[in-house]
DNA sequence: AAGACGAAAGTGGTTGA
DNA sequence: TCAACAACTTTCGTCTT
């Protein structure tokens, strides 16, 4: 087996095999092939020859097996309404093994109504994650459409989310504190530039919440944080400036140099790209004034001069304008 | 008149006892 | 849990272009 699978089957991915019994595979003619459902591809387990990649999935994902069980599983049609709340679900089956007369029920028909209220019990608390999950997915895609974050994000946001509900995030969080703090992750982890204030006021939620959902969630759910570096920032900030390329590149190596000489530790990265495209932009000739970008870095006019007044000073850059 | 500057006081978050 | 602390903000008067 190639090295690439092996792995790939340590990271437990999803396999089906025996969808393809006869198939050959066109390299090695083994009959070993598997379709990697995460991946979209469909290969050879033994060579690993990829047979066919970027394939969708068109059908639907449950199987049936007769005409009427393919009626009752599809899910074209109207849609449930899922704001009417525990619809035609709200007989509970009570406590007392008595019947409707108060009479004492018989051993074997105990034994049916307490398997009732069983799986009463589990579709409850079924059905209570999945309202959850749609009120949360909907909200994702709210917030996702408003902040501009690509589909692709949006997946991995959903992901985490469930790690989080897995693994028993405190009832305190509520579920829009919840879904913005993953949101706020991915974009940390995939570096897209977002701000944990852009995030809280886009999702209506006052900052600090915001903040505490997202340290619980670093801590429950296991992922690694990268921390933020400004240079994230800086081709956002140009474009919103209209700053050319050449601007941006400048800035970009000020950055680096600033990090060498030790004086980006600890300060906002917001801030730091801020100054950096200041002084870029007078050295390039393309200046913008200190509010204009203060305005686009939501940062002050104060911090975006604190910053660049330590870049000129420590880089030994002069940029008087 | 707009932009840049810097002092001073205030705010919210982190850190270490 | 609390105080010290560094970073950042707000505000405002002054200087420069």
């Amino acid at each position: 087996m190639s090295e690439a699978l092996e792995t790939k089957g340590k990271n437990q991915m999803n396999y089906s095999k025996s969808l393809f019994k006869g198939v050959h595979c066109i390299e090695c003619g083994s009959t070993d092939i598997i379709w990697d459902e995460t991946r979209g591809e469909i290969i050879c387990n033994n060579c690993g020859l990829v047979i066919k990649e970027h394939m969708m999935d068109m059908g639907p994902e449950w199987r049936s097996y007769t005409a009427e069980e393919r009626k009752k599983r599809s899910r074209v049609g109207s849609p449930i309404n899922y704001s009417i709340h525990d619809k035609g679900l709200s007989t509970m089956i009570g406590r007392e093994n008595r019947d409707t007369y108060g009479k004492k029920l018989g051993p074997s028909r105990r034994a049916e109504i307490y398997r009732l209220r069983k799986w009463q019990r589990r579709i409850r608390i079924h059905s209570s994650r999945e309202r959850n999950l749609i009120r949360a997915l909907s909200e994702l895609d709210r917030l996702a459409s408003q902040m501009g974050i690509p589909r692709s994000i949006k997946e991995e946001v959903a992901m985490i989310y469930r790690k989080a509900l897995e693994s028993g995030i405190s009832r305190s969080t509520s579920i829009e504190e919840l879904v913005a703090a993953a949101l706020y992750a991915v974009c940390r982890i995939r570096k897209i530039p977002r701000t944990l204030d852009e995030v809280a006021e886009k999702s209506h939620i006052r900052k600090i919440k915001l903040g505490k959902a997202f340290r619980q969630l670093v801590r429950k759910v296991n992922v690694t944080i990268p921390i933020s570096s400004p240079i994230d920032f800086i081709p956002r900030f140009s474009n919103e400036l209209e700053l050319s390329g050449k601007v941006a590149n400048r800035a970009k190596e000020i950055l680096d140099e600033a990090k060498e000489e030790g004086i980006t530790a600890g300060k906002d990265p917001t801030g730091m790209a801020a100054a950096a495209l200041y002084v870029a932009g007078i050295i390039e000739n393309e200046r913008r004034t200190q509010r204009e970008i203060a305005r686009v870095a939501r940062v002050t006019e104060v911090t975006v001069r604190n910053r660049y007044k330590e870049i000129v000073r420590e880089l030994g850059i002069s940029a008087t304008p």
